[in-house]
DNA sequence: CGCGATTTGTGCACGACTTCACAAGCGCCT
DNA sequence: AGGCGCTTGTGAAGTCGTGCACAAATCGCG
């Protein structure tokens, strides 16, 4: 009975990262009318190479057909499935300050799957704040909100000194999955998943490379950015750096 | 002359995306008043195994003492010479819309290295508008002032339709570095690093985890959540998920 | 019905990263 | 001065991820 879905086959963690980067890419191509797409066609749309999306959707048990290519509709439903998107998963967002106040008003969210269930906040002068549709609660409430709404992913947008404070609340309300973009290390119980965005980092890593990159053309120049193997710097691909 | 400067060694990719948890981790104990402080603490503190943090601090040229530790002032000013944040690097931000608000307000960026110098937005009815400081400029004017402010680094906040335009553009005013928060990819010449963030991606992800955790307690027990193997679930290290 | 064009799925080799385990080095105490 | 305990730096092994290159499979057409 409950083998009737193909259980998940665990994945690894690098193609995870990348399904919903192809996800993305497939509901567009659905929307431009397409009903199939090759490998390297969607590889293209979604920035990697076309071995690695076979491989990566080969984990997946195949769906594709040779000499054709995959079912757009067919890989969207199966891509979904895996990542447990069949169900609009309910989201608690903590800390209405700066950041908050954008992810709580940020359409991606409700086109993607999720849905922005809870909103709170710490200061009693944000709470009773109407934010697109939504009150702001008291932290205090999370408890039996979060149990009314079936919350399992939490998000964090407050001060890095709260962070942890908050983290616990959430586990101790049942959430299993936080999202945290405090710039601090946060610590959680085995069993519950914890991903961190901090925007100052992304812009640290791209600081290195600008130093890099400048550093080389100050050096007597091999093989730097003046020597052009191909020709005119094509319009070509992305130049992948990181993750 | 030039050689005067340690002259940047190529490190890892997985070691510089990780340089800048260190460092904040090291401010975070230069204002506790530690003055040094071990590979274990440190290693602690940034969430990362011990072995990796000195094998990463050990690619910089060692400045550790062993049976003591690091100088933290001194691994300090060396993590931000390697990644260029000696000097205060100028950022252009487009896109000032809900989420481009939010980071036009952010503090972290200017706490650690970064000063927005220009904001830019398309519409002509955002045009203008004072943010945290700034005003809005239409996005024509970007050459100007990006050579008058020498900025190198660009942020796209701006829908998916538009990033592919404003990306472009960036480029052509010479910005070699592009944080991207809109839901695409982009194409840039050889030479541009692009960074992507996307928020909806990063819950997805979490959403997959959510999924096979339920899919595990639904099969038979056979050593899931329900065999804690070090006695009570210790309140202890992070559960590391992806990268 | 058979053949060629096309595209998937994958074995294999390579490279990158992680982790362990330990020798080498440093400071402190006697 | 000498020895002991602590910590770094790193060789080596193991794990994970990537990309090539090709066999297998499917469709369309003559």
């Amino acid at each position: 009975m409950s083998q009737q879905v193909p259980a998940l086959p665990d994945l690894p963690e690098a193609t995870v990262a990348r399904l919903p980067e192809y996800l993305r890419a497939l509901h567009h191509l659905a929307e431009s009318g397409n009903d199939t797409v090759s490998s390297e066609a969607l590889a293209g749309a979604a920035g990697v190479n076309s071995a690695k999306l076979r491989k990566d959707l080969s984990h997946l048990g195949s769906y594709g057909t040779r000499g054709v290519g995959y079912d757009v509709a067919l890989l969207i439903d199966q891509i979904e499935y895996v990542l447990g998107l069949t169900q609009r998963r309910a989201v608690a967002l903590v800390g209405v300050g700066n950041l908050g106040h954008a992810l709580a008003g940020y359409a991606g969210f409700g086109s993607r799957g999720f849905r922005i269930a809870a909103l709170f906040d710490a200061d009693p002068g944000r709470v009773g704040e109407h934010i697109n549709g939504l009150v702001v609660r008291h932290i205090d409430e999370l408890p039996e909100i979060a149990e009314a709404e079936s919350i399992a992913i939490g998000v964090i947008a407050t001060p890095a000194t709260a962070a942890q404070s908050v983290a616990d609340r959430l586990v101790a309300a049942g959430v299993t999955s936080i999202l945290n973009f405090a710039p601090c290390v946060l610590s959680v119980p085995d069993g519950v998943d914890v991903r961190k965005v901090d925007l100052a980092i992304e812009l640290q890593i791209l600081s290195f490379h600008e130093h890099r990159k400048a550093s080389l053309i100050a050096l007597p120049a091999a093989g730097g950015l003046t020597a052009l193997p191909g020709g005119l710097a094509a319009t070509g691909t992305e130049e992948a750096v990181g993750s």
